[in-house]
DNA sequence: TAGGCGTGGGT
DNA sequence: TACCCAAGCCT
């Protein structure tokens, strides 16, 4: 009680005035830990605005296209939370009458709704005495009580959710939730934590042992793989010609026609040709080249322009006509191809 | 359960 | 540069 007392009055005098918090909104309070995982606030704050303004409530969004949403959300990343958010809004519209559920487990089972967001949801929306588990407090709890265990792995997990359970106050669980969060947040950070005017120094068992750099722990690395990206910019008039990505990264967003082999320059110029029914006359420019990370892989990506003269015609059915211009507006797509039309 | 899934900021 | 990390979830 005396932990969560000092974190719940740091938090008053500290906290940051976010549009999400005092509001009782179950629908955006579900739609801001939506935008808001593996999410920074402040690349998640215009996402969250610009989707309450264009869908104040949870029936506009059930209405709305998901070519349209993901238009939305282009730029945020980790689309399949778009994609989730938007069948769920379909749900609680179409089969709840528009209700969102107010039971933990009833929210736990929507989808893209994980532990974490059912207990954030539940306590923010309804007060629910349900502790959040997220990075933040992953980090300040292992440092609190100098946990080494690994926190990616259950075991670690396992030792982190008792000892949040140990002073947790269900009482008020809004508060403090959001209070250990943005405790986590600005004062407990990953590097260089603020431990000289940190209010729960006396109780830290890791600035005790001097462990609070190596907490958290965490086990295996993320290999980063290369994969080589080489795509064709038809250009007739003021068309090109897209397609939609139906699986993997990026599904459902739209990109120039794609060659994804690694190959020598003359076979991709060659994969190229055989797009077309017809003979190509006209040269491949190189136009554009770049480097895309993600978190996981490292595209090697290449653009070539091909100026046509007469209307082109795929083999490859699912490429279609559009205005240069719809690519990004009307069709969303990736930022390494935002990169490429905004160059 | 380990890997897939984005993007941007910080060091 | 290369790596870590962010209000995680899904399969």
């Amino acid at each position: 009680m005396e932990i969560s007392n000092t974190l719940i009055v740091w938090y008053e005098k500290n906290k940051r005035d976010l549009p999400w918090r005092n509001c009782n909104d179950p629908y955006k309070i579900w739609l801001s830990e939506i935008i808001l995982q593996q999410t920074r606030v402040q690349q998640g704050l215009p996402y969250y605005l610009k989707f309450v303004e264009q869908y104040p409530t949870i029936l506009d969004l059930a209405n709305a296209d998901e070519q349209e949403i993901l238009t939305m959300w282009q730029g945020l990343g980790y689309y399949s939370r778009a994609r989730n958010m938007h069948a769920t809004a379909r749900y609680i519209s179409f089969e709840l009458n528009g209700y969102f559920p107010t039971k933990y487990s009833d929210i736990r089972a929507l989808k893209g709704v994980g532990d974490y967001t059912a207990a954030a949801i539940s306590s923010f929306a309804y007060g629910s005495p349900y502790p959040v588990i997220d990075g933040n407090v992953y980090r300040l709890i292992s440092r609190l009580f100098n946990i080494s265990l690994p926190v990616n792995k259950p075991s670690g997990q396992k030792e982190v959710k008792a000892a949040v359970e140990s002073i947790f106050d269900g009482n008020r669980a809004a508060q403090w939730n959001q209070a250990i969060m943005e405790f986590g947040s600005l004062h407990c950070t990953p590097k260089k934590p603020k431990c000289e005017t940190c209010v729960l120094q006396t109780k830290c068992i890791s600035y005790s042992k001097n462990t609070v750099s190596n907490r958290p722990v965490k086990e295996g690395k993320i290999k980063v793989t290369t994969v080589n990206h080489s795509y064709f910019v038809f250009r007739y008039k003021d068309h090109t010609y897209i397609e939609k990505r139906i699986q993997g990264i990026w599904k459902n967003l739209y990109q120039f026609p794609l060659i994804e082999e690694n190959l020598p320059e003359n076979e991709v110029i060659s994969k190229c040709k055989n797009l077309l029914t017809s003979n190509l006359t006209t040269e491949l420019v190189k136009t554009f080249e770049s480097t895309h990370l993600l978190s996981h892989r490292k595209i090697k990506a290449i653009f070539y322009t091909i100026n046509l003269n007469t209307k082109p015609l795929f083999l490859k059915r699912d490429i279609f006509e559009i205005d240069l211009e719809q690519l990004g507006n009307l069709y969303p797509t990736s930022v390494l191809i935002l990169k490429y039309l905004n160059q």
